[in-house]
RNA sequence: CGGGGCAUAGCGCAGCCUGGUUAGCGUGCCUGCCUUGGGAGCAGGAGGUCGAGAGUUCAAAUCUCUCUGCCCCGACCA
């Protein structure tokens, strides 16, 4: 393994591969497009789960699990969702030695088997709403995979909802949104765009897709979380009905919302610099990191005896901490290593500290080092956690702000694209075939319709046609 | 599925054109010494079906053929 990474102006891609190897976040598996999540990557992941399954349950859903497999029948029951999914399925065929009667698919997203047993517990409008969510890993046979961004098999927890009206369910759609865009700017101080998706770019099965969108820093989009509105599309075929309270048959009406380990690519990705991963110490599995310096054995046992102490004082005031003990590598080496890992603070103590009663606190965001008495540490640390996390929201803010576009013809739109990048705001007909050929002659799709979007009259940047919105478009990821 | 490339130690590579001692280098790993305030140094050591199969030859990592896998570009894509 070399000792550096690719840097960032030079091959954005290939900085990104190295940053999640070398910071031990996932490695490449054996299994073609398929990923290995390593213990300090699954950490972030569990310190999201963590944070996200209590937001989740906040709002009223409660977990279960649904397998794996899934009758192949049963994806064929929703015409848009088959022909969306089919293509990337995997599928199986033999069990116990024997063909099967039934081929089973590997769950690529559970609709269709989770509302298969909607409709044996939903009877009454008394049932509804009836508000689930799984934690659980999906199966999509990717033709290009990246590693956290796109692989054969992801984790993520899907939300499934069943309500007794259009309104209602559109509220939850609305609602499961927020919520991510709200988890994605306060936990992982990542700021997001919310929209709607066009019809093209709409989940296969769904009456409307919403999205929340991130840029990373090579100025390309991500989609970082979605929730749907399904209206009576899976209701229907499944056959989801209740008696209302005037003892009319309905068909509920339904939502599905997730987020996946796509979120760690873009904690990667929009946090990263040229030295490693750096993370907002709120999703942060290590918020601090306690290196020795020592000459000799004399100084060894003394600073390490007040290094335990100091770990335990941080550990005491709420942080996650830890020592780095290892007498095989130089401190020069760890403070690279916990560089690339993204560790938020860094202490370091040695013996002019020893003398000084003082340590060195070192920022990973910002890259200054301060001295400060030791009797200041614990509160400084504690002090500086919401400091460092706002500042990384406030320069990812910036970052997104100075990278929207607003262009009002073809030509700017293809130049803006091409030059500065990020994302353009653009006057759009709602067509489908505009659409297309924006992505034929920039490469750039359609992110989404911002919620926010003032009405403002304009006309179609291909065609011409009157708009009444400006509408997001970025290459994307 | 179309175009291009690669396959040799855990990882990154050289050797192949022009066949010929015991297949080498960097890094990582192990042991010891010495070091430690920004990726230390020295010494010793372990580690190889040279992707698989067949062929040519006295002799194949090297030449020929077949197969397999992977990577990049395109197409495709919640």
């Amino acid at each position: 393994m070399s000792k550096t990474i690719t840097r960032q102006s030079e091959d954005f891609s290939r900085w990104y591969t190295d940053v999640v190897q070398k910071a031990e976040l996932a490695d490449y598996s054996p299994v073609k497009g398929c990923m290995v999540i390593c213990p300090y990557g699954y950490s972030i992941w569990e310190s999201i789960q963590r944070e996200l399954d209590g937001r989740i349950k906040a709002t009223g859903c409660r977990n279960a699990y649904f397998p794996l497999f899934i009758p192949e029948s049963f994806i064929n029951k929703e015409k848009s969702h088959l022909e969306g999914f089919s293509p990337e399925c995997a599928v199986v065929t033999h069990a116990g030695g024997e063909e099967l009667q039934e081929k089973l698919v590997v769950r690529p997203t559970s609709e269709t088997i989770i509302y298969y047993m909607f409709s044996k517990w939903v009877k009454s409008y008394r049932d509804l709403p009836l508000l689930i969510n799984q934690w659980a890993n999906v199966v999509r046979w990717e033709m290009r995979t990246r590693l956290f961004l796109r692989t054969s098999e992801f984790l993520w927890q899907e939300g499934h909802t069943a309500h007794a009206t259009y309104e209602e369910a559109e509220a939850r759609t609305l609602q499961m949104l927020d919520e991510y865009a709200s988890f994605a700017e306060n936990f992982l101080a990542i700021p997001v765009i919310k929209g709607v998706k066009s019809d093209h770019e709409r989940f296969a099965g769904a009456h409307r897709t919403y999205t929340i969108e991130a840029l990373m820093r090579d100025k390309k989009c991500l989609q970082a979380g979605t929730s749907h509105n399904l209206g009576q599309n899976f209701s229907r075929p499944f056959e989801i009905t209740f008696l209302d309270n005037e003892g009319k048959t309905q068909y509920a009406w339904q939502t599905s919302w997730g987020v996946s380990t796509r979120l760690i690519g873009a904690l990667v990705m929009v946090h990263g610099d040229d030295r490693g991963l750096i993370l907002p110490p709120a999703v942060a599995p290590i918020q601090v990191v306690m290196v020795p310096i020592w000459k000799n054995d004399g100084q060894k046992e003394e600073i390490i005896r007040m290094l335990g102490g100091l770990t335990t004082d941080i550990k005491n005031a709420g942080l996650r901490v830890e020592q780095d003990l290892r007498e095989n590598v130089t401190p020069g080496f760890k403070f690279n290593d916990w560089e690339m890992r993204g560790v938020p603070l860094r202490v370091e103590c040695g013996p002019k500290d020893l003398e000084e009663k003082t340590v060195v606190l070192c920022r990973r965001d910002t890259g200054t080092k301060e001295k400060i008495p030791l009797a200041d540490l614990t509160g400084k640390c504690v002090e500086l956690m919401p400091v460092i996390q706002n500042s990384l929201l406030e320069r990812a803010r910036l970052f997104l702000k100075e990278n929207i576009t607003e262009v009002n013809n073809k030509e700017e739109l293809a130049a803006v694209l091409e030059d500065k990048g990020g994302l353009v705001s653009a006057h759009w007909c709602h067509g489908h075939s505009c659409e297309d050929i924006i992505k034929q002659e920039t490469k750039a799709t359609l992110r989404c319709i911002p919620c926010d979007a003032p009405t403002e009259m304009g006309s179609c940047v291909i065609c011409g046609q009157p708009s009444e919105k400006r509408v997001l478009f970025a290459r994307s990821y």
